[in-house]
DNA sequence: TTACTTTTGCTAACGGTGTTAGGTAAATCC
DNA sequence: GGATTTACCTAACACCGTTAGCAAAAGTAA
């Protein structure tokens, strides 16, 4: 009886031509873009049958944030098997990481909740100014002080604030269960670090 | 003439009447429960006149995004003040950052775009798993074979992932305009440092 | 006070969204 | 061939942001 073998590949296929479609969607206009309507038109379906497939809309994202994960880590793992010391694998992995977040923004930003209905911070937040001379000050004190010529303010500058802004962002969505005291601790070593780094 | 003035004032308190009522709402049930009607009702007023105070949605949003960045300064300039040499400024705005990041979450997650349909990543996504274990495992080595005892490798992988995560995010944010050569600089710098400081 | 003008705030609609209930017609099974 | 399951659709519900157009109130000037 292949009949029930034909119905499980046709409704496979359905879920790929839906997952296909969603995907250009999000490549083109951005995960807000979505909708469950334009991609039941695109596949020439009914609204409902998508529901057939996916629990919600929510469901069909999260697949593609679990898709992101798998290439992200196939990246990563490439990366880090063309290099043979454990530093040179970090660097690699940094690398390699990096890239793949830029060839494949919408996975990313997927993958960590990026995007909303702010623009550009620079134009609309002119706080973000002060933000950064308020930083940048004891960053070039420090650099004048310890007579690093070549250590550039503005460089170090986004690197702490990534550093913060980092750390906070994947703490805010790791939510609960990540414990507190660990979090404290990585944030003291990653800023200890930093100022080490700058000092020596 | 204090017809014009009063008519000012009474403006501006339904500004702030909708300003507060909208903030409640957000801390309340998220920025993404946000919504028009509901803030017209609470307010008894029909939603258009929501209309003559603020263009859309989104500016109403980005006000308290400007909030936030306006607190998080004012947080930022008095832990600074505390403190004299550079070292200790830089110490004290991360943790004044941090502390300001999670006792104002609803302002944080606004200012820079978090939150999403993804829910908690680390039950829904279990690639992460694999991630953590690729970016792990060269940290463990290293901690080895540099026989740094007191070195913890998990946190040392939160901060790895940290500042990877931090310089993108940054990067995806400030979007167009930001200098390319700039940022990889940044990330080869942490990195870097992040490496060094494992080592030495 | 009356007549005119501006401001204010409303109703109602437009075009969207995700989600679900309920029915019909086709496909499959006995 | 008749019964039953499955596939699929229509239509609705309950929301959303945004805008046009109108009525009533408030202010202005004679």
């Amino acid at each position: 009886m292949g009949i029930a073998e034909r119905k499980l590949r046709q409704k496979e296929e359905l879920r790929i031509m839906i997952l296909d479609t969603a995907w250009q969607m999000v490549k083109q206009e951005g995960w807000h873009a979505l909708s469950l309507r334009k991609i039941s038109e695109a596949i020439e379906y009914s609204v409902p049958v998508i529901y057939d497939h996916f629990e919600n809309k929510e469901a069909i994202l999260l697949e593609f944030s679990r898709q992101g994960f798998a290439l992200l880590t196939k990246k990563l793992i490439h990366a880090k098997e063309k290099e043979e010391n454990p530093a040179s694998q970090l660097q690699a992995i940094a690398d390699a990481y990096w890239n793949f977040a830029f060839r494949n923004k919408e996975y990313y930003q997927l993958m960590f909740g990026l995007g909303m209905p702010c623009c550009d911070l620079d134009k609309c937040v002119p706080e973000k100014g002060a933000f950064r001379n308020l930083v940048m000050e004891p960053i070039e004190r420090m650099i004048k002080a310890n007579g690093k010529k070549k250590a550039n303010a503005c460089l170090k500058y986004h690197s702490f604030w990534s550093v913060l802004h980092g750390l906070v962002s994947i703490k805010m969505m790791g939510s609960a269960h990540a414990q507190d005291t660990l979090n404290k601790l990585v944030l003291e070593d990653a800023v200890s670090g930093f100022i080490k780094n700058l000092e020596g």
